[in-house]
DNA sequence: GTTTCATATGAATACTGTTTCATATTATAT
DNA sequence: ATATAATATGAAACAGTATTCATATGAAAC
């Protein structure tokens, strides 16, 4: 958490600082990331960014929590049991959520992108988001098997890794091409029929739908 | 490549500088690993480090490269025409053997667990590691369908690049865990269901057997 | 024994990096 | 107007880093 200091900053100055740093941690993973460069961008002097924050990571700390708990805010209402979608059709809002999300803050999610490749910054106690989303998807996982939605023999565990690593890997494919007009949703789509099916051609099927499938 | 001076070098001391060039290269990513340790742990002088290498990269693509040729030319038979396997019977092979070899060369998968981390590194030339195994999966793919083992409407640039990403995050899963009898091949097993199958549960089936599978 | 060549050495160079600290400035309160 | 507290400042300290270079050593050649 950055000191009382910096909160008492007037808006103007705080955001500049915010801003730098963004741009900053955008352009950099955390350890080639330069407090002298901040401090160049944001015209303020060497000692001011001590009084403001503990170090660099507290700085850096404090804007990846807050964007992970604005992205948490955003979501946390899809996946609410009241609203009666298939696992996949939730995964789907979600998916199309979270990539509204990285259009609207292209920064943020440059800076997570990084964050996502450094392991040790992953595993550090106060983020721990890889144990977070990895729970996260078990619960999901777990909703889905109950719901009938998805085969009941699959090793959680496993599964609940791979699809969090798999919608890194998404995101990453999505970001790193310009995006046309609905064409992340396509790939969003793709994606789960991956998930749901597989790429393997089966036999001639004759498929008779299960009832109450949602 | 290193220079002559370090290929003139006797065997021994060669093999320490390696040695210990691979324990730092495993234990920290390119950028974090240091010269001056390196050095320390193989007794020798700064200065002849230079005699035998360029620079830290010079030895870093040496080390590297070295390992992916041999892991290549471990690959290369099983992915040869006429063994006549499926594609998933294909893609089970390799993983069974790549993870042979990383169990028997430790520090080298972590050196190039670090690689692939590391996006930078990822994409100069003369790795173009990215590259080259995103075609070698492109071309597998094209095969799969060719032999009716895969669905033929799938999209191989996204696929193949899924394929790429799922590789290494089963990997890292793997490695990451400690390893019980024949552990690695059911996951193995578990990630082959994944893909060729997916995770949704369909309807109740009654499958026509292709004749013509593999 | 002397010359020649390859190799070995570690102090010195030339950075770039974060962080500290004593001091100056400004704002607030009395 | 004075005292007190909060904030601003940049030079300096400190800890690294990779790399260079002049010199020393050792081995082989003549």
């Amino acid at each position: 958490m950055p000191k009382e200091t910096f909160f008492n900053l007037p808006e103007k100055k705080r955001r500049r600082i915010i801003k730098s740093a963004e741009e900053e941690f955008a352009a950099y993973p955390f350890r080639q990331a330069s407090v002298a460069r901040i401090i160049k961008r944001s015209g303020i002097a060497s000692g001011s960014f001590y009084q403001y924050f503990r170090d660099k990571f507290d700085l850096y700390e404090y804007i990846t929590e807050s964007f992970f708990d604005m992205k948490l805010r955003r979501l946390a209402p899809l996946i609410s049991a009241e609203r009666d979608r298939s696992f996949f059709d939730t995964f789907k809002d979600l998916y199309a959520e979270s990539l509204k999300l990285a259009r609207e803050n292209p920064r943020l999610e440059a800076i997570s992108g990084h964050l996502y490749r450094d392991k040790e910054l992953l595993s550090r106690q106060l983020y721990g988001i890889e144990s977070r989303a990895l729970g996260f998807y078990r619960e999901m996982l777990k909703r889905g098997i109950r719901q009938g939605d998805l085969k009941k023999d699959i090793d959680i565990e496993f599964t609940s890794y791979i699809l969090f690593k798999l919608g890194a890997s998404v995101n990453e494919y999505i970001m790193e091409r310009t995006s046309l007009k609905n064409w992340d949703m396509k790939i969003v789509d793709r994606m789960i029929d991956f998930m749901e099916d597989g790429i393997g051609k089966k036999g001639d099927i004759i498929t008779v739908v299960n009832k109450n499938r949602r």
